[in-house]
DNA sequence: TCTGGGGTCCTAGGACCC
DNA sequence: TCTGGGGTCCTAGGACCC
């Protein structure tokens, strides 16, 4: 019998601000997406004021006031610290262990009997939060699917305290035929909006559908989904992921920017970190696309926006070439006059760097280019990110991001240490 | 005033080949 | 005038996830 667990971190981000600052438990705490935009993370006290997911933090300022709501900007470098520490520990705990998300991972649990499932559960509950301070909840059943509706459903059920286990198939048809159909892992909005007009409300429903209809209203991934639903496992614990296919780094910038200098410099930071994440993973890409666009939410101001996607000559992972790449690619895009507000780079056509051909009129000197980005990585890893880096990234001051609530930087060492500009 | 960022997978359709 | 059929590869777009 196979059993699969998902281990998902209570409000993970508010989680991991509470860490370091003991005063934020107990009280209504919010953590903010890039920008100070949305709220991404609440604690149990803000959902309890109403406080919904992914609403912009304007919108309920009065809430804030009235309630003295905790805020933070996000700070991933310290949640993606933690979430490493949570996942090793699972991994100290369980023989696999998938990593789905910062805050979740699935774990097999086949090893054990259905009757030590629930203890097993709660060890790994109390040892994770005792080793990183960090609190989570458990579901397992006989698919990964089930599993999500199960944690779920340790959540919110007062007598599970954070454990549940769906090992019947009375709790199966019980638990699913009290599942909203678009709380179900697949569903999205679309999907939801097709199943309301078809009156299928519960996630029993969904399961009880035709395979046929299926199949041609969501493709074989609906299908997957509704006969996980029905208890057979289709989707396995995938260990380790595989390179990623694609790395985009992109910001809505803090104020509106009209000038292509300061939103070449954005480009041109947001190329070296697709530089580093590709060296990271020892990866070269060869497609490289740089997009531009004003502000969508603007009823006033003219809108633009455009994109474009070069071809290099020989695949790369060098922060300087790519750059070059950019570079050009933003010249051929930019138009004068308008009020820009995002801008990104995206690196696609990724293969392993021992793969790297080197192109017959290639002019580049490529040892060279390597060891630039070799030494750079080094030093910016030995003194901090961008300790080094190059003039046209600029300072950032002109388009870098709002953060005005930051917590401070607990977990990396050598956060701190002034920029030094080549 | 203020509205996130980074991914995955699947499908359809066009180009091209034999 | 008649004008195949099957395969691969690539891309854009649309759905989903956290």
């Amino acid at each position: 019998m196979k059993w699969y667990g998902l281990a998902d971190c209570n409000n993970f981000y508010v989680s991991c601000e509470r860490i370091f600052n003991l005063s934020l438990v107990g009280v209504p705490v919010v953590v903010l997406s890039n920008n100070d935009g949305c709220v991404i993370s609440r604690s149990k006290e803000a959902k309890d004021l109403g406080v919904k997911m992914g609403v912009p933090i304007h919108e309920i300022k009065y809430l804030v006031m009235l309630h003295n709501i905790q805020i933070f900007s996000s700070n991933y470098a310290l949640y993606g610290d933690i979430s490493a520490r949570v996942m090793n520990s699972l991994k100290d705990l369980c023989p696999e262990v998938e990593v789905y998300s910062i805050d979740e991972s699935f774990i097999d649990l086949s090893i054990f009997s259905a009757e030590e499932l629930h203890q097993v559960g709660v060890n790994i509950k109390a040892k994770v939060r005792k080793w990183t301070k960090i609190p989570i909840s458990i579901g397992i059943a006989p698919t990964k699917t089930l599993a999500k509706i199960a944690n779920k459903y340790a959540k919110q059920d007062k007598e599970s305290d954070g454990v549940f286990v769906m090992d019947s198939e009375a709790k199966r048809i019980n638990i699913l035929s009290k599942f909203a159909v678009e709380d179900v892992w697949g569903i999205g909005r679309q999907h939801a909006k097709y199943l309301q007009q078809k009156g299928i409300k519960t996630a029993l429903e969904l399961a009880n559908m035709p395979d046929e209809l299926i199949r041609k209203q969501f493709s074989v991934v609906g299908l997957r989904l509704v006969r996980e639903l029905r208890g057979e496992s289709c989707l396995p614990i995938i260990q380790e992921r595989s390179m990623s296919k694609g790395i985009c780094n992109s910001r809505s910038f803090g104020k509106s920017l009209m000038s292509f200098d300061n939103i070449s410099e954005a480009t041109a930071t947001f190329a070296s970190r697709c530089g580093e994440k590709l060296r990271r993973q020892k990866s070269c890409a060869n497609v490289i696309t740089v997009f531009v666009r004003t502000n969508p939410f603007s009823k006033t101001k003219p809108q633009y926006a455009n994109s474009i996607t070069l071809t290099c000559e020989v695949p790369t992972n060098s922060t300087q070439e790519i750059i070059k790449y950019v570079n050009n690619g933003l010249k051929m895009i930019f138009r004068k006059g308008y009020e820009y507000k995002k801008a990104g780079v995206i690196v696609t056509g990724i293969i392993p760097e021992c793969q790297q051909q080197i192109g017959l009129f290639d002019s580049e000197d490529r040892p060279k280019l390597t060891t630039i980005s070799n030494l750079m990585d080094k030093l910016n890893a030995r003194f901090g990110r961008d300790t080094l880096t190059f003039a046209i990234q600029g300072t950032g001051k002109n388009w870098k991001p709002n953060a005005r609530s930051l917590s401070p930087k607990f977990t990396t060492r050598w956060g701190d240490i002034p920029k030094v500009e080549t």
